[in-house]
DNA sequence: CTAAGTGCAAAATGTTTGCATACTT
DNA sequence: AAGTATGCAAACATTTTGCACTTAG
């Protein structure tokens, strides 16, 4: 009853890349893009949604809503908000005490689990201009 | 300056069929196949960005990450964030006192003006599972 | 009359699938 | 040898665009 996963060049490459970047997202073309990974268009898509499944990778839905977004996912992502900013596009963890106070009330009175994994908050970082 | 928007049948019809059902979404395909509406494929698409862009729709990123849906949207809606049941669909309106509080934090905090229009929280309902 | 909106069909995206071949174990 | 994985191309689904025509102001 292991797993009935072989162990292929392309399964390997993949998520060593993930690994090497996590701070960055990528989107099934990216990859198809990049050179050094040379890999099949419908290896791609089907590693991405495997990965994501089995938890090595975290699948955001890209802003547009068009299309997915993976990101390797290191333990710590799972339990923080994103701030996407729309103009310049930087992420920021809300990793703070606070979000878990954000999280406690939303349990509490809004009787929701928050998916940190799902969501993105979106709106303007102070260096894009911020509140006005 | 003002806006220059004409004043259509296309465009009063699927208005009017967003606010008589303020509690549920469609997608683009569901309103395609609205008889009663009878509107053109890229009349559709476009009103649907415009209202989700002007703030009379919220727009929503489908579970499954290919395409959108759309709800009416409230004018109240706009200080306030959605919670959304990935589950039963159901919206909750996060309307109360401690929204103010995070917007705050996140501002004094993080330096981000959060855009709650734009904004979704991706979750479970507590009726649909919640957190165990 | 002019600017804006509409509808059709074509094109562009992004993702999935069928199938023969190649690789892992 | 048996079971998986890969790659290609075709199939799909959703959304966007070019363009001629219509309509609102």
């Amino acid at each position: 009853m292991g797993r009935k996963e072989y162990d292929t060049r392309q399964r390997e490459a993949l998520l060593q890349f993930f690994r090497k970047r996590p701070e960055s997202c990528f989107s099934a073309g990216d990859i198809l893009k990049e050179e050094s990974l040379s890999l099949g268009q419908a290896t791609v898509y089907r590693l991405l949604s495997r990965f994501a499944e089995e938890g090595e990778l975290i699948r955001f839905v890209s802003p547009d809503g068009r299309g997915s977004l993976y990101q390797y996912k290191k333990d710590a992502c799972r339990s923080h908000f994103h701030l996407k900013c729309g103009h310049c596009g930087r992420l920021i963890h809300m990793d703070c005490a606070f979000m878990k106070e954000m999280e406690a009330h939303i349990m509490a009175e809004h009787r929701f689990c928050v998916d940190n994994a799902k969501t993105t908050i979106y709106g303007i970082c102070a260096d894009c201009g911020g509140c006005k």
